[in-house]
Order: C-alpha cells, then structure tokens, then sequence
DNA sequence: GTCAATGGTTTGTCCGGACAATCGAACTTC
DNA sequence: GAAGTTCGATTGTCCGGACAAACCATTGAC
C-alpha cells in the first residue's frame, strides 16, 4: 500500500524576495508560521527534509535550518533526528513575556485606562534602593497607578524608576503602557526578576480596587533590567484576583 | 590615554576537546558559563570578537556564532553589531522552567515530602475532559497529593491524567515529582499552558493546608503537553500564600 | 564649536559542502 | 512468529569563506 503521504509544504505559496532588507531566513520562517496559523500546515505533520526544502526554494541549507529552528524555539515545531521535522499539535498561545499590563488588556480588546494616582521625587527606602541598585535616601521617581478596564479597577500598580532614565510624562503616562514608553525612549529591556504571591486586601487597598477588606488580591513584585544590567524599573503591583489572573505558555527548553 | 582594556578570555583556560562526543560548541558554551558563574568574566566586559576567539581555539566561526548564540538566548550575553559581545551584568538566575513543584523545594533545600491523599480512576468531569482531550465521562487518574516543606503543608496538588500513560505507582508519587515520573516513562514535556490566580481559603482548604477560612491562596491551573501534541497533565493546584510564591525570570525575545 | 563625512571594527546573514548520529522500516535469521 | 541486523532517510554538527549592516571614534568642513 503506498504512503500518500505528500510534504504538504509543497502546496503552500513558499517563496523569498531576495531584494527585500529583511532576512531570508526570516522571511521563510513568518511564512511558516502564518501557514501554521491559517492550518494549511496541519499538526503533526511532517514538514520534508531540509535539503529538499533548500534546493526548492533556492536557498541554502543552513538558511532554512535557521529559519526552522527560530520556529522550533518558539515551540511550533519539533525536530526529530532520523524522522523529520513535524508541526505541535498546539495549543500554543504565547510564551511568557515581559508586556506591560496595558498592552496585554489592549490585545484582549478590555480598552484599558489608567489614572494617574502619583508622580513624584521621593527618597528611596532600603527595600527600592536595593532592587534599583541606588544608595538609599537618594531620589527616585515613585508613579502610582490605577488600571481600569471597561471603566472597572483592575490592579494598583506602584513603580519607582532611577533619576535620568526618560521624561516621565503625566499625560502620557495616562495614555499608554510604562514599557511602551521606556522603548520609545531608546531603553532596550532585557530581562525581569518577578516575583508573583497573594494576599488578602486591607481596608486601604479595598478602597481603592473596589473591593471589601479581606478580599484575595494577586501582588506582583518585579525588577525589570536593559541589556546593560541596569535596574530600569521596579514594580509592586496588586491585581483584583476576581477580575484578573496571569496566562501563560511555558516552553521547556531543551 | 591608552585603554588597557584586553580580551578577558585570554587568560580562561579555554579548550575543547575533539575525541569527546559531546559537540564542540556546547563544550565552549559550558566553559564560557562556568566562566561568567565564577566571575571570571565580569559583568560588562567585552568577549573579544569571534573570528580571533575561533583561530585561538582551533574552531570555525560558526561553531563560536553557536556557542555564543545559546548563551545570548539564556541571557548571559549580549552582541551588538560593531561593538562586540558583553557578559550582561545579571542578576540572572533561572527562567521560568517547567518544573514541579517538588524540585523547585529540593533545589531551595526545603526538603519536600508528599502525602498521597488519593490516586483513584474517576470518570472525567467536563472540565478536565476539556483540558486533556477525551470524552467527557470517559475514566481519568485522579491524584491528590499534599506537599510539605520542613513538615508543614504548602500547597495542595489534585492532578488528573489520561489513562495508559504510565503507571502511577503510589511508593513513587510519595518519594518523587510527577514530572520526574513522567519524564522516567519516556514522556518528552514539550509545553504547558498555566494560569496563575488568588482566592481565599473555604473552611475545607483551611482545614488541609493549616490556614484559617477566608486565608489568602495562590491557584495555578496548569495543562501539561508532550512533543507529540497530547495533553498528558491536567493538574489543580493550590498554595499557602504565606508560604510560597512563584519566583522567575523572564527574558525579553527578540 | 558644531555638525557631517569617513573609516575601521564587529556582528549579521548567506553560501556550499562534508561527515556523524539517530530513527524507523524492511529484511534476515533462528 | 520473534528477535536481531542492515540500510535508507533525516537531522546534528562542523568547516571555510564572502559580503552586508551597524556602531563608534576620528577626522574634516563650515
């Protein structure tokens, strides 16, 4: 009985435009990926060998290996050695990453906003001086926010920055997210330190969520680093836990 | 004024060996984070290009680009065209990995233990049937475990898995974690798709974790998958806020 | 003094090739 | 029929080279 088993990249409209600025490599993986997306490479299929691949579509083997691989990270491939490469049968959102909460209520189409509470100089306490790698006492930028979607509270969200790092803009601050503003600002993030709990909401912290005292809250404490090391931001956020809730993919590396 | 600022992997012990079978470039990779681990190479400085580090270790640039590359994509390191590669100055410890719950207390030498509530077959509830893939009604593992550290409770686990995956020996759910159960059996993890959330403690929860009612919890619902797609862990869980939160890294994809 | 042009350095991308390691299936042997 | 063997297929690793793009410091022009 023969195998009509075809490599279903075959049909697809593969193709690179070798006078474009973006990289070849590149290019093929987006169009893989958008494939993936739209089910025109279903899961579990094998995806042909490379060389083969290569020869096609004129290009060189170690490109499309890049390509590949960029998509095997991602976790929408899997790549076996002496089978091939097949497509996750995926449940796959999104990988874990360092957005702000704006842009993630934004994508999930909750029409975010924001009040601004506070935006001031202060002193830094032991605790900010130490995660902002400043000397205690000496001044930092403290911002205080409340995050609304669909007009109800969602978080508290308290941040102390470094002097000199970026204008802090009130109006903008109201406007948009804080990490959407330190990138237009040239500030390349690289990393964060999180730390995620809960606790019950005090008569203060009710006020101000719309919540009773003794309500369950989810905290967020988290230092976020450019790619020099410097600390750029530090964080401690309190979540309403009937109105929001962390999602996430995690990948295992391998 | 001169800058005295040299290569500092000329005075590493760099080398690699051919006859080992483990690739050379993960054996440069290893040696250059063991490297920034000890402070040999201190945060900030440059690593010296990687055509004059290849020709001094005998190896191709291209072996040098991949060594380099994995260390970048576990944030150790950070190249910028035309000015070099740098050790980040990092308060890097560890990604969010998948990992249980019990090696995460073993690493942090909270010495774990794990009292086996239940481990019966029940018939799959809407819910879990959704989560891993079969027939509602169909029948499914049911483990409900309790996880101590230094003997108090710290989170209670229910799992539920499909049946015929592998055996789920009572002995070895106390002595170990499940994924280590899992990964023994020959399950490849590939992916795990979690939802973190707070709420407070019924006088039943109270009652199993030590906590009084109305007490702040932490949950995490988590759907585990393996690299061929299957939903292969549908796992409840819920934690002493006083005594645990989630503590990772993230880094920023680029 | 300020701004623009220049050039050197370094990483980014891409090529073509070679051999090894691993997997799965077909085949052989008992 | 079952177990071991062989073999083709596919990815993993490694090499050497070439040019492009981006960054930084220096130089030059105004």
């Amino acid at each position: 009985m023969p195998k009509p088993e075809v490599d279903p990249t075959v049909s697809l409209r593969l193709g690179v435009d070798r006078t474009s600025p973006v990289p070849l490599y590149f290019q093929l993986s987006q169009q893989l990926e958008t494939a993936i997306e739209r089910g025109e490479l279903t899961p579990g299929s094998l995806l042909g060998n490379e060389i083969e691949l290569a020869g096609r579509l004129g290009l060189s083997r170690p490109t499309v290996r890049q390509a590949i691989q960029s998509l095997v990270d991602k976790g929408l491939l899997v790549r076996r050695r002496g089978v091939g490469t097949q497509v996750v049968h995926s449940q796959v959102k999104r990988p874990m990453e360092l957005t702000s909460l704006y842009d993630d209520l934004e994508a999930a189409g909750q029409r975010p906003a924001t009040r601004l509470l506070a935006n001031t100089l202060v002193p830094a306490s032991a605790e900010v001086a130490a995660a902002l790698g400043v000397a205690e006492g000496s001044e930092v930028h403290r911002i205080e926010r409340l995050r609304l979607a669909h007009g109800e509270p969602v978080a508290h969200l308290r941040n102390h920055l470094p002097v000199g790092l970026f204008d802090l803009d009130g109006d903008r601050l109201e406007s948009t997210g804080l990490y959407r503003l330190m990138r237009a600002a040239g500030i390349t993030l690289h990393s964060a330190r999180q730390s995620v709990g809960a606790r019950t909401a005090t008569a203060a912290e009710g006020d101000r969520l719309d919540e009773r005292e003794g309500a369950p809250l989810l905290t967020m404490r988290r230092t976020t680093f450019d790619d020099t090391g410097r600390a750029v931001e530090y964080g401690d956020h309190t979540y309403r836990a009937s109105r929001y809730s962390f999602e996430f993919q995690l990948l295992v590396r391998s």
